[in-house]
DNA sequence: GCCAACGTTGGC
DNA sequence: GCCAACGTTGGC
């Protein structure tokens, strides 16, 4: 968790060029820097087989669980965005276990990011699905984090649900509003606020919307 | 398998 | 720096 305390009502925030610009939602805003601080993500990957290349993709909430020490990296991000976002990531932080484009799609368990953001060595790796020759050792692209699991959803939470409770807090109000994963959809690194995370952890206790 | 949304690439 | 073409993501 962060060490500077943090403001949730701040929506107008002053970034280090000193000029005014909306925050992307009412997160954290850090004291000092003066950009929005974000303490629990959202991360996709894939629980179904799915050949790239020749090489199966597949990486499921199964798959982190089975590793020694139930921890892996979390390479192949390709993404600016949710690079920037993985490099944010502070030790101890939690994030939820997303499966993406497979029959169920929804959150299936949590994870704690237990190293901060380091070099991608697979963007060096021929042989690798994400491998990216436009990188150079002496100026890396890509970074990854290291994950490691925590515990599954007490249930699955679908996506289906999830959009339900989206949808009706876009037009009441309501701490899903403005979720990345419906207003970022393709975003596979994203952040959440802790209304956001809190509000998904409170829905393992009650029914299916 | 379809295809909408959207990020990236590259010509100009 | 614009923007059309292209490629990828990911729900359905």
């Amino acid at each position: 968790m962060p060490s500077t305390s943090t403001r949730r009502q701040a929506a107008v925030i002053l970034s280090a060029a000193g000029r005014k610009r909306k925050a992307a939602n009412t997160a954290e805003v850090s004291e000092s820097a003066g950009s929005p601080v974000f303490t629990c993500w959202l991360m996709k990957s894939e629980p179904e087989s799915r050949f790239e290349n020749g090489i199966d993709v597949k990486f499921g909430i199964e798959d982190l669980k089975a590793l020694p020490n139930q921890t892996g990296c979390w390479d192949g991000v390709r993404n600016y965005q949710a690079r920037n976002f993985m490099r944010q990531m502070k030790e101890g932080q939690q994030a939820f276990f997303y499966h993406s484009n497979c029959k169920e799609p929804g959150i299936a368990g949590v994870m704690t990011i237990v190293k901060e953001a380091y070099v991608d060595h697979t963007q060096f790796d021929k042989k690798d699905v994400h491998y990216d020759a436009s990188s150079k050792p002496d100026n890396p692209k890509w970074s990854m984090v290291d994950v490691q699991f925590q515990r599954m959803m007490k249930r699955f939470l679908p996506l289906s649900e999830l959009k339900k409770y989206h949808l009706q807090h876009r037009a009441n109000g309501g701490p899903l509003k403005d979720m990345a994963l419906f207003t970022r959809a393709r975003l596979s690194v994203q952040p959440l606020t802790s209304e956001e995370f809190d509000f998904i952890l409170s829905l393992e206790d009650k029914e299916p919307l």
